[in-house]
DNA sequence: GCAAGTGTGCGAAAATATTCGCATAAGGAA
DNA sequence: TTCCTTATGCGAATATTTTCGCACACTTGC
C-alpha cells in the first residue's frame, strides 16, 4: 500500500498530477484549463518542473512546448488510487464499493457492459482473478 | 464534483482524515499509530485541532481524552472519493474501474456477494437505480 | 531586421503547513 | 497528600509549499 509516489505529494502536486492523469499528457496550459482554482500559468510551470525534478513526471517536447507525462503508468497509479479508496472509506468490502460505483455513475449500463461485468464476477467468484484484456 | 471539504487539505491533513475515516472515529493516539510515518503526538494533536477548527472534524469527551469524527458523514465522503477515481484514472469508465477494484482485491467473492452484484449489475442495466440498503 | 506572441529557466518573496515543547488539569495509586 | 500518567491548550520556530516576476530564446509576420 501507500505507494511511495503519490503519498507525499503536496495539495497542488496531487492537483496537478490528477489534471495529467486525467488528460493522459499536458502542456501547462492544459493543466492549467483543467484546474478549478488554478494559480498563474507561471505558478503550474513551476510545479511542473519540481514535480518532474522529483520523478513523478517527465517531458517531451512537442513543437515549441513542453508535454509532461506522468512516469508512472496510469494504470498502477489507478490502482494504487483505488485501493486506498477502497480501504480507506470501504474497509476493503468490494461490494460496497462497487455499488457505490454504480451509484455514482448515474448511467446505465449497456447489455453488453452488463455481460463483461457478469464475467468478471464469475471470475472473481471461486478462483483467482486473472488478467482479463491485452 | 470537488467537494468544497476534501480537496483543499494538505498533506498531512489528508493523511489524518483517511485514518478517522478508516477508523470511523478516532482519539489522537489512534490516529498516530495508524500513521505510517506519522509526526509526534503533540503534532498529530494540532492537526486534529486544526481540522476541527476548518470544520471538517468535531469532537466528543470520551472519559478523559477526546474522540474525533468527521463532520461529514463516511458514506458522502466515500461517494466524492470514489468518483474523482473514476474521472481521474478511468475517464469515468465504470467497466475498467470494477475490474481493478476486483483484481486489486485478490479475495474470492462468496456466492451470496456475487449473486448481489449480479442483481445489482440488473439494477444498472436498462432502468435508473434506486437506493438500495435502508 | 524587428516586433509580437509563446515558451522556458531561474530566483526569491510570501503564505502555509508542520513541527514540537512547555504549562496545566484531572484521575489513580501509594 | 504527593507523584505519576495521560490529556489538553497554546505559542512559536522551522520547513515546505506556493506564488509569481523578469530575463532570455525561438518562430512568425511585416
Amino acid at each position: 500500500m501507500t505507494n511511495p509516489l503519490t503519498h507525499r505529494l503536496s495539495r497542488r502536486e496531487r492537483q496537478i498530477m490528477d489534471a495529467i492523469y486525467a488528460l493522459g499528457q499536458a502542456s501547462a496550459n492544459d493543466v492549467l484549463e483543467r484546474m478549478e482554482d488554478p494559480p498563474s500559468y507561471s505558478s503550474v510551470r513551476k510545479l511542473l518542473a519540481i514535480l518532474e525534478e522529483k520523478g513523478h513526471l517527465r517531458h517531451v517536447q512537442d513543437k515549441q512546448k513542453y508535454v509532461y507525462l506522468p512516469t508512472q503508468p496510469r494504470q498502477n497509479a489507478a490502482r494504487s488510487a483505488i485501493k486506498q479508496v477502497l480501504q480507506t472509506f470501504f474497509g476493503g468490502n468490494v461490494e460496497t464499493a462497487v455499488a457505490t460505483l454504480f451509484s455514482e455513475a448515474d448511467m446505465e449500463l449497456t447489455d453488453e457492459q452488463a455481460a463483461r461485468l457478469s464475467a468478471l464476477i464469475d471470475e472473481a467468484t471461486g478462483r483467482e482473478t486473472e488478467e482479463p484484456n491485452p
